[in-house]
DNA sequence: GACTCATCCGACAAGGTTGTCAAACGTGGC
DNA sequence: GCCACGTTTGACAACCTTGTCGGATGAGTC
């Protein structure tokens, strides 16, 4: 790492203020203010002159000190509360929304809380103490009844990915349940009878869900229920790598297995691939990835839509702040499957 | 997507204010502003009522306010321009800079420009209109001389990824021009004398770089110079996929690539499977992906480290924030090579 | 010329907060 | 009981803006 320096130091410029532009303009503040927000009632000649003087003083409207001062304290900022800014699933949530909001130029504040509540509840009070205009909120603690209070105060809350417990709030979801029901109905079709669980931390109600979408289609297709080959908290590729890794050399391993989540399932291939059986073992993962397609055998998901998600959850709030006071939405995404190959591998003869 | 409603509203209550806690306690505003701001010279009877005051009514200081008013004017946010929030390496840098703010308690307003140079300078003004403590900024534009009136009011600004144009300032940026010279010595190294190039869009300062490294290093192995094997100006997987297959199915195809970003990289691996060869030309990416090292055969690449480049402009950003006043510094961070198995296919026999 | 009326404009207060300053209070010494 | 001194406290102004309101101006009508 080099780094190059050279010395100089220019002295702070004050930034312009209304009153300074008034004063070049030679009116009132006030008649600047109607300028700026392009309000009626200023004659075209004093509209020019203080056009020119703002030009001429760089002047920028602190629209902290407006907010404050109008009727709707709109900030137009939001706030989003997100698992982690740098996994592709965040990323692609806060960048739908950012779309949206964009639109009515409203910015947006992100932080992540990498399933830490404390962190969780933390940032939530530094994004009210900065009075954003909204939250968009995807979960990780057991209790979000701390928000009442905001949602009270009249700052709309729209949680994604997770529901909230402890309120009622709007939320949009996607149908864990029936994604990871489908894939293990994918993976019945293709003749398995023997299909491992890889899932994620249990506390979180997205996994919780899955799990019962697996249950409930091994119920549907009367497949064997054995807890031995259901591995669960797996949080972290290398703990998904080693569990799989286990699964596949017991006595009776699976003929296919189901990963609940992203990382689950790219630990699961990981393993895969080490014990050389990647041609051999169905595949489906929940949530897409990608290179998902250029892996071999390909990869076949069921895939959930973020940036749809993220979309949806932006108009609802958006909906919110123009009004719509109708109680409380929950809306929840379908999932699409997507077969690419690892899916579609079939059983060894031999197997039951 | 089922969305289901029910139909409930709440009045709105009214945030309490300084003014209502020192109501509540039978003190003066100041006092409580005191006990709120931790200033000394309270007797413990008054904080402990105003704390009590602060409890039942659910006070949140308006930070926004207190910036207006303070002396330092500091309202803790900083904000990021960036190519675009979704993509893994945008993510990242902003992920990092996240963790070094979050130290500080300084959240993060965050917005993508898409290459749009219009887009970088509306988002910057609307930053600036929010007073921002300071930015950090992956320019676009081909100049950004207007961010001197910013960085003279008092905000400073770091440039990651790429220098900026039309004024000097603070910039972290990775050694484009070495890493790409180093992949193509690495390819010349494992026998290559014919090695492609794809690049993305030429208005990239760093495009130039590694188009720069590529040559430089084609000089230095003497290798053949054959413009026909350079395709420019690839910006996306579709784009990167197409020029491949061009290339490699010209008359004389080169028998190894260096792919000088990401999404090229991903392009070409699509068009090698595609063409079934790529276990035969030798490829080079710049840019690590996730699961590079699950593809087969596994991609070798020239690593940024995103997450430190994120890190030391945050650094860099709040010594400036602590009032170091030195002249602009450009810091340059190393890449690495990491060799998994594409980059070091050698040539076919018959290969001059 | 007196009146109405609409338009344009600025004085003033307010939004939630903090910096300044001086008043009030308590303590200790004589 | 008086004074000096340090601590605690609140009144007030200010930060930058916008909402309210009333005054000034000019045109149009009788």
């Amino acid at each position: 790492m080099v780094t190059q320096s050279d010395p100089v130091a220019a002295p702070y410029r004050q930034r312009a203020t209304l009153r300074d532009v008034a004063a070049m303009a030679g009116v009132s503040i006030k008649t600047v203010s109607r300028v700026v927000n392009g309000e009626s009632g200023v004659t075209p000649a004093k509209v020019a002159a203080v056009t020119r003087a703002i030009h001429q003083l760089d002047y920028r409207p602190n629209v902290s000190a407006s907010a404050l001062r109008r009727a709707n304290r709109r900030t137009a900022v939001i706030g989003m509360v997100l698992e982690d800014l740098a996994n592709p699933f965040s990323s692609a949530l806060l960048r739908a929304v950012e779309d949206t909001a964009n639109e009515r130029q409203v910015l947006i504040l992100a932080g992540s809380v990498d399933e830490d509540q404390g962190r969780e509840r933390t940032l939530v009070r530094a994004f009210s103490e900065r009075r954003v205009d909204g939250l968009i909120v995807a979960p990780v603690g057991e209790d979000q009844g701390y928000l009442r209070a905001e949602i009270e105060a009249g700052t709309p809350t729209v949680f994604v990915d997770r529901p909230p417990q402890g309120i009622r709030a709007d939320c949009v979801l996607c149908d864990n349940e029936g994604g990871a029901r489908t894939a293990v109905h994918h993976l019945a079709d293709a003749g398995h009878r023997h299909v491992g669980y890889l899932g994620d931390l249990r506390i979180i109600p997205t996994a919780q869900q899955r799990f019962a979408g697996y249950q409930r289609a091994c119920l549907e297709r009367g497949l064997p229920w054995r807890p031995a080959d259901h591995a669960h908290d797996l949080h972290t590729v290398e703990e998904a790598t080693a569990a799989t890794v286990r699964l596949l050399r017991s006595a009776d391993p699976p003929t296919a297995l189901f990963a609940s989540q992203n990382l689950v399932t790219i630990g699961a291939i990981a393993a895969l691939q080490r014990l050389g059986l990647e041609g051999t073992v169905a595949l489906v993962g929940f949530d897409d990835f990608p290179m998902a397609d250029l892996l071999k055998p390909r990869v076949s998901v069921i895939a959930q839509d973020p940036a749809r998600m993220g979309r949806v959850a932006a108009e609802l709030l958006f909906q919110r702040l123009d009004g719509d006071r109708s109680g409380p939405r929950r809306t929840v995404l379908p999932t699409t499957t997507i077969p690419r190959g690892s899916g579609e591998i079939r059983p060894p003869s031999g197997a039951r």
